[in-house]
DNA sequence: CGCCAGGCCTGCACGC
DNA sequence: TGCGTGCAGGCCTGGC
């Protein structure tokens, strides 16, 4: 499911429900995620308020009186909201119940996602405390991203969606961002010049925003806080358009494979 | 049946 | 030697 643009949505249509509410339950269906789901979970959290919702990389962090609980979507996680009451399914490995009588529901087939609490920073965590910056803030600039790949020689496609270099570049808007920016997914990541890269990074953050005003994208079952599918998918210049003519100048889209991952690309528009 | 899927961590091999 | 980099594998289920 999730790239950052969904994983923003999520947090945008969610925080209103939770910001300043009390936990009253907590249930742990399924423990084996990525990594398992903490002892203390789901106890620990009974009776906490919800400061608020935060978002670093595609990690949401719910900040609460006492610790902050830290959940990441994987590939197939869903969050969302359901009325109370509302029986859980096959996949629905955890809920949180609010006082407000909602339950924000935690579905994940694959269980790549992860639920985590800590009591100390967040950011400090080692999953978190190693990360690049955000592609929307200004520390992902020209100047960053052209010191950053002087030493490296893979493909820019596998170096942008690099957590340690800048967080949030997923696999479909890596494809679309470099599209945008005319840049072969090929290209070896330090022969790009300083004008591309900056280039680049005004894609990457001009194709994560417009995500995010779309409502995230829907491909598989992507769904935003409120059970609604996103809509970004239709403005999708290549990714999963294998065949069909690039919008810009009508030559068919081609596909590889590059680090296991599909890629999809004009050959004409991108150099 | 095999293949594919929106993520991301780990461990190994390699070269400077 | 030690570090950064590059690459494969693994975690899971479901849909085609």
């Amino acid at each position: 499911m999730p790239e950052l643009p969904e994983v923003e949505t999520t947090r945008r249509g969610l925080l209103p429900h939770m910001e300043g509410i009390r936990i009253v339950r907590a249930v742990v269906r399924h423990r084996q995620m990525r990594q398992p789901v903490p002892p203390v979970l789901p106890d620990c959290l009974v009776g906490l308020t919800i400061r608020t919702v935060l978002r670093r990389a595609k990690y949401l962090l719910i900040d609460c009186t006492t610790g902050t609980l830290i959940i990441h979507l994987g590939m197939s996680g869903r969050l969302w909201l359901v009325n109370g009451g509302t029986a859980p399914e096959k996949h629905d490995h955890f809920d949180l119940h609010l006082a407000n009588d909602k339950i924000i529901r935690l579905r994940d087939p694959r269980r790549f996602g992860l639920v985590l609490w800590v009591t100390d920073n967040p950011f400090l965590h080692p999953l978190l405390n190693r990360l690049g910056p955000e592609p929307l803030s200004d520390d992902f600039n020209a100047p960053y991203l052209f010191r950053q790949t002087r030493s490296r020689s893979s493909a820019i496609k596998i170096v942008i969606m690099d957590s340690h270099l800048v967080v949030g570049v997923g696999n479909i808007y890596a494809s679309e961002a470099l599209f945008h920016a005319g840049i072969s997914p090929r290209k070896s990541a330090r022969r790009l010049s300083l004008a591309r890269c900056a280039e680049l990074v005004q894609s990457i953050s001009q194709v994560l925003q417009q995500a995010i005003q779309a409502g995230g994208s829907s491909i598989r079952d992507y769904v935003n806080s409120d059970g609604m599918a996103g809509n970004f998918q239709s403005q999708f210049f290549v990714y999963g358009r294998a065949g069909e003519p690039c919008k810009k100048c009508q030559t068919p889209i081609k596909h590889l494979v590059q680090g296991q991952r599909a890629t999809y690309y004009c050959p004409i528009c991108q150099r």
